[in-house]
DNA sequence: TTTACTAGTGTGGATGATACACTTTAAAAT
DNA sequence: ATTTTAAAGTGTATCATCCACACTAGTAAA
């Protein structure tokens, strides 16, 4: 620490030390809640615990900020390093700090939400045997205050889908007209009308149809669509276009 | 530390080092984006530091996370010591970590925005000399990354006050028509019809007309309104109602 | 009594949201 | 070859909401 020289500095320093104290420093966790779509339901991917505290239960996959980095960065490492993806879309969300909430120590966490497509990541390979995917009303209860968070970050995937394609981040670049519907309807959580959401997406035009078609489901074939980022983009910069479903 | 008896323990027991790695802490700090509301303008309330780093630069106000509080109860806190105002909304923003963004030392801030009635606050004393308010778009540079904190408050204030009746937090108990129109027109940036507006708000049904008058505007004055925070509430418990501006 | 100033009020046209049912297509079965 | 089957694909009419728009009412001050 350097000498003081004068009052004011002394009075600088003093202030200084008030706030900023080794005593109050604290970790920082944070914690991936990762959304995954398999053409058909929308799903979270959980894993057990192997060490204490709370050991044996399901928990949202997390780590601890690491002083090299920033909160973005821990997110991404924590989801390459526990899955394998990388190149996945996030956001944050909220800042959890509850005194108690890690019986362990003090901790606070900082949760993430992750948009991947099951299929294509499935040979990626889950680094953690006990990681598995659930159903969303078919996922167990969680450690510490992981429901919060799982409940907040459906809240905010409903708020997003319905003026964001972030959608497309949940499916294969190439998709149906069904599945694409499917997706809403489980982030949703509600029945849609096939007519009136195809007229609806038609109408946003930023699909591209192709020539090809998915034979898996059906006789006639479905026509797969991809999403034109690029006009999209467009769209937006231009004249402040809004994707709203 | 315990003595392993095991080899699972022990492997628990690495774990956990790994994990809970006191060479990462870092300190919490908590900044406060305070708008404020003067029957005309938003503004936003800020502070010139009285200390190092940055001293005598515009700045938000803040403080430290202490280990007795969570991050509300932070916030609250900052914001009652530095201004003597309490019973105020606020709300979780975001939590900041670039790595450099306060260059006296690793800091990781979240950011909180609070919602004040100008008028009715008067009289709560700022406690800092150095405290005032700025409009919008008259505010100077901040320190750190504190002016992307108030862009992105202006972002959510905005987001939130088309979806949820948090407007009347800025207003005074009694607020004419006018007032309100002032309001949302601040918030969004823009002109709104008169008459279109009035029948809108009307249309909600939250409002209470007082019989008493607002005479210090204009010659025939103005009716004042209370919002009816419990027909409000009941709204949307029973019918799942959205305050939509 | 006049002036000045803001408050207060209603309608029609455009746009978007919703409800709703039959035809098409190609593979599989007969 | 013909029939069956299962999902894909397609349009319209009604209703609700959004938006543009201009004059009268009321009171204090001159």
């Amino acid at each position: 620490m350097k000498i003081t020289n004068n009052l004011e500095e002394a009075e600088d320093l003093k202030m200084q030390l008030n706030y900023y104290d080794k005593e109050d420093q604290v970790l920082l966790a944070v914690d991936c809640i990762i959304f995954g779509f398999d053409k058909e339901n929308l799903k979270i991917l959980l894993i057990k615990r192997n060490f204490e505290p709370e050991k044996g239960k399901w928990s949202l996959i997390g780590g601890f900020l690491k002083k090299t980095e920033n909160l973005d960065q821990a997110a991404v490492r924590v989801l390459h390093t526990l899955t394998g993806l990388s190149d996945i879309y996030m956001e944050q969300l909220y800042t959890h700090s509850k005194i108690d909430r890690d019986p362990g120590q003090r901790t606070i966490s900082v949760s993430y939400y992750a948009l991947i497509d099951v299929e294509s990541h499935k040979f990626d390979g889950i680094q953690i045997d006990s990681a598995r995917w659930f159903e969303l009303n078919e996922a167990p209860d969680l450690i510490f205050d992981h429901n919060e968070m799982v409940q907040r970050a459906i809240a905010r995937l409903r708020r997003r889908a319905m003026t964001k394609p972030i959608g497309f981040e949940l499916l294969p670049e190439k998709f149906t007209m069904r599945q694409l519907q499917n997706l809403y309807e489980s982030i949703l959580d509600k029945k849609l009308d096939k007519r009136n959401f195809i007229n609806k997406i038609n109408s946003l035009d930023v699909l591209i149809k192709l020539d090809e078609k998915d034979m898996s489901v059906s006789r006639k074939g479905a026509y797969l669509y991809v999403f034109d980022k690029e006009k999209y983009k467009k769209k937006v910069e231009e004249d402040g276009f809004i994707f709203k479903i």
